[in-house]
RNA sequence: GCCUUUGUAGCUCAGUUGGUAGAGCAGAGGACUGAAAAUCCUCGUGUCGUUGGUUCGAUUCCGACCGAAGGCA
């Protein structure tokens, strides 16, 4: 048996400051960080997916961000491959990996090594399936669904068209059940030995306070400037659906007001750092580190650090 | 000062021909395997402004008072 990569990971709801977290945490340990988030993953989407900048870096490697066109779609496949590949490198250059982000499917996904098959997606495939749940009804579309595969059926609501698209997708592409692509997904173990780590405040208002905040600072910093740009040169499906981005659109579009858009942001990024929250409070691998715990950042950095020396036996 | 309209869930409002009430939004919880900052599911008891009266029973009808908006002097 192979000996396992440490792997040190850095989760928690948008605005929980987990890049400085990381970063203080690879100086402590001779680390470098690998980017765990779905949008910070795209160039010239800089202010409004909170990505960090040279100075807050302070000389640490960040990986896995700010290398996709904001026009290309992207997937966890390929993050988890890219992702996997990364750690492998800085593990055999004597450093540790730290995992720092946001995305609960990209960290679970390469942490629990799962092995995503193959077969690319069929994409005209799935917009067809999705087209005739407009036409027909989404409960339609769960029926068919539910004759060639109805364990997944199961697990999958029908108005959730979206992946139940998907689950039909795979069986006409492979001829096998999503479910049972599933399940042989987790058959590997993972080539991680793991220190998993959640930032939080127990008082959600202070979270929430933080994340108003954020954004007021993002407008200063030009997001609106950025956003239309980023609508000038055209982006794709995926970076479209980044917070920020679509509701600027909204108001340059002449839609809202400056000030509605503002509360969109705001509100949208509130409810994101909650399903984050469900996302990461169901894994009990999580150590939690609260904010309101520490007389300051500093000190809950160096806990942290401290937790990773135990845990890793480093 | 007088007249009119209005006061119901954190917000915007429905409603009860008198039997103590319900939507949207906000918020909370949950799910999550190739677009995941996405997508989807579940959750609504609140002195029905205050106080008297009528009534078996009032948030609902009547009176007074208080607050809000508009109009007239």
């Amino acid at each position: 048996m192979e000996q396992k990569i440490p792997l040190v990971v850095i989760a928690g709801p948008t605005a929980s400051g987990k890049t400085a977290a990381g970063v203080y945490l690879a100086k402590q340990l001779n680390g470098e960080v690998v980017s765990a988030d779905s949008m910070q993953i795209y160039r010239e989407m800089t202010i409004g997916t909170a990505k960090p900048v040279p100075e807050e870096m302070e000389g640490i490697p960040h990986h896995l961000i700010d290398f996709v066109d904001p026009s290309d779609s992207f997937s966890v496949a390929e993050y988890v491959q890219l992702a996997q590949q990364k750690i492998g490198e800085i593990h055999s250059r004597g450093k540790l990996p730290i995992l720092v982000g946001g995305t609960g499917l990209y960290i679970s996904s390469l942490v629990d090594n799962i092995q995503f098959s193959e077969s690319e997606s069929d994409i005209a495939y799935r917009e067809e399936m999705i087209a005739l749940a407009q036409q027909e009804g989404a409960q339609v579309l769960w029926e068919k669904l539910n004759e060639v595969d109805p364990a997944a059926a199961q697990k999958i609501h029908p108005n959730n068209v979206g992946r139940v698209a998907r689950a039909l997708e795979v069986y006409h592409t492979t001829g096998i059940p999503i479910s049972v692509h599933q399940e042989r997904s987790r058959e590997k173990p993972s080539p991680y030995a793991l220190c998993m780590m959640a930032l939080s405040f127990r008082d959600r208002q202070k979270l929430y306070d933080r994340i108003n905040l954020r954004v007021s600072l993002m407008l200063e910093q030009g997001l609106e400037q950025e956003a239309r740009q980023l609508i000038q040169k055209g982006y794709g499906a995926t970076s479209f659906q980044a917070i920020g981005y679509k509701e600027m659109g909204a108001y340059l579009a002449g839609e809202e007001t400056l000030e509605e858009a503002c509360e969109h942001i705001r509100q949208e990024s509130r409810r994101y750092a909650k399903r984050q929250l469900t996302w990461f409070r169901r894994d009990e691998r999580y150590h939690w580190f609260y904010a309101e715990d520490y007389e300051d950042r500093e000190q809950m950095y160096q806990q942290m650090a401290e937790h990773v020396r135990r845990q890793l036996d480093l």
